[in-house]
RNA sequence: GGCCCUGUCGUCUAACGGUUAGGACACCGGUCUUUCAAGCCGGCAGCAGGGGUUCGACUCCCCUCAGGGCCGCCA
């Protein structure tokens, strides 16, 4: 029995990496026969949203990948929410101390932070907790402890020796345990850790195969140690390249679309998006075939294939892939792809009441509203004048432009009207700038023009992907002023 | 800085010790065509470097270099 999972974390858009992880989790229950499951690792409060989370139930659903179990679905192992596992964990920390694998700290932030800024100072080879509470007799610890004396639990790497794990694609790796953190597995609050918590879970939920990004390969030891300590089978581990940005770092919204929401947005097919993407780091056994549906990926997937260099995610190939897909529907199928995009009644619906009583002629309907159809806008002499208030300059805006984008736009999950109002209201206060002069910038920006429909209705509908993508090409615009 | 991972055309990749190192994107030509695309044909372009092992290394080993990831009470 094969069973595997995707695990995201609900903290923001849907990301492009995890469809990436998914996919290939799915296409080795799927081929097996076994099960796919999404879990939900909603264990940090402060991020975590349901916003976020329905988006990734949307944004993978839109690819074709469907989950066995998980939190919308159910399953024999739900709740599949981590935020609703909470006891769970708890036991399982005790059960550690119980066994000697884990121990409570009652150390400090403050002396933690110190701890942490002395070892940075010294350039100290061994960052990480000092292992201070882990002399404390099990008696006293007890008892402090039932005195409600704050405290985290840790995990208790042996201080000798190496951790060996092993690794489906890499064979086997070596830590040196002496370099490992006694790591946190619950927090202060009672809450779990990342590595508590999904370690726990795979191992209720049956994961067979733990299929993740190369990222958590410095985390591995430390989960291999939490297996171990419990006394469980460790699943096979295997870390999937990283997804590259053109300068070969880790791929990020400051470099590339990550959202599948924009590729959604701009139109891609979610075949052509799901197809390119198996083409990251793997390729069909004739090493030629780069065009096949998900069923045949499914039929020819093995892990072994996979190709360990970080992949460069290449809009342009991923273009011409898409352009590939479209030409080959029929005329009625493009129609209705149209239909499901830029053409949708209801798309349609919401941008008509922003521009009816401002036109006297249906045929100026295109011309007026053309920015909520098209992917970039031109900025020409006047927009770009306007684009700049009377008393600033472009490298100005550029900078009041891209701050906004950063501090209040990138976080806002719920993209609406109501919401941007006071948003940009309280930019504006921020910057230091006038609203209307604020207002101006970003209506100029995002639309071309400086006669527009109202600014946060016209943002709601232009949707959150086209905003952020037209925002940043009006920076661009600035800079080369 | 420490630990770890990785290294074939600019990019995605094939090659499982013996090939003129193959395909795809991009780019450049040509062709078809009222135009533009698409299609078709052709071209440019790569084994990071150095040592070994071997009759023979892109393939195995070592070193160097380069890129990346991680070093949070985030995941």
């Amino acid at each position: 029995m094969v069973r595997t999972r995707i695990a995201p974390s609900p903290t923001g858009d849907p990301h492009v990496g995890t469809a990436y992880v998914a996919l290939f989790n799915y296409a080795l229950a799927r081929q097996h026969g076994g099960q796919f499951i999404l879990r939900i690792e909603d264990t940090d409060r402060e991020r975590s949203s349901p916003a976020s989370e329905r988006m990734i139930f949307e944004a993978l659903r839109w690819l074709g990948i469907t989950w066995d179990e998980g939190p919308d679905v159910g399953g024999p192992h739900a709740p599949y929410r981590q935020s609703e596992r909470f006891p769970i964990y708890r036991e399982h920390a005790e059960l550690l101390v119980a066994r000697g694998a884990a121990y409570p700290c009652f150390c400090t932030r403050e002396r933690l932070d110190a701890l942490r800024e002395e070892q940075r100072a010294r350039k100290d080879p061994v960052m990480g907790y000092d292992g201070l509470c882990r002399g404390i007799p099990a008696g006293e610890a007890a008892a402090r402890r039932a005195a409600g004396e704050p405290h985290v639990i840790r995990l208790a790497v042996p201080e000798e020796g190496e951790t060996v794990a092993q690794d489906l694609l890499r064979g086997q790796l070596r830590f040196d345990n002496r370099l490992i953190d006694d790591q946190i597995l619950l927090k202060s609050d009672g809450y779990p850790t990342y590595h508590l918590a999904n370690v726990v879970d795979d191992h209720l939920m049956g994961i067979t195969h733990v299929i993740r990004a190369e990222e958590w390969i410095s985390s591995l030891p430390k989960h291999a140690l939490l297996y171990r300590g419990f006394g469980w089978e460790e699943p096979v581990f295997c870390h999937l390249p990283l997804l590259r940005n053109a300068d070969r770092s880790k791929i990020s919204k400051r470099k590339n679309p990550v959202s599948l929401e924009y590729y959604r947005r701009a139109g891609f097919l979610p075949e052509a998006m799901r197809n390119y993407l198996a083409l990251m780091g793997w390729i069909m056994p004739d090493g030629v075939t780069e065009e096949f549906t998900l069923e045949e990926f499914v039929a020819n997937f093995t892990l072994e294939r996979i190709t360990l260099g970080g992949p460069v995610f290449d809009l342009e190939k991923l273009t011409w892939l898409n352009g590939r897909y479209l030409r080959r529907l029929s005329p009625a199928e493009y129609l209705e792809r149209l239909r499901q995009g830029p053409l949708a009644e209801e798309y349609l619906a919401r941008i008509v009441p922003l521009v009816q009583e401002r036109l006297d002629r249906l045929e100026d309907f295109m011309a007026y509203g053309q920015f909520f159809f098209v992917g970039e806008v031109s900025y020409d002499q006047e927009a770009r004048a306007r684009l700049v208030p009377k008393r600033g300059t472009p490298a100005e805006t550029a900078a009041a432009l891209t701050s906004l984008l950063e501090e209040e736009l990138d976080p806002l999950l719920e993209w609406e009207a109501a919401r941007l109002e006071p948003l940009l209201r309280g930019a504006a206060q921020r910057l230091g700038w006038k609203t209307g002069d604020l207002f101006m910038s970003v209506r100029v920006a995002l639309t071309g023009r400086a006669a527009t429909p109202p600014l946060f209705e016209t943002m709601e509908v232009l949707g959150k992907e086209l905003c952020r993508r037209r925002l940043r090409r009006a920076v661009q615009v600035l800079h080369e002023a």
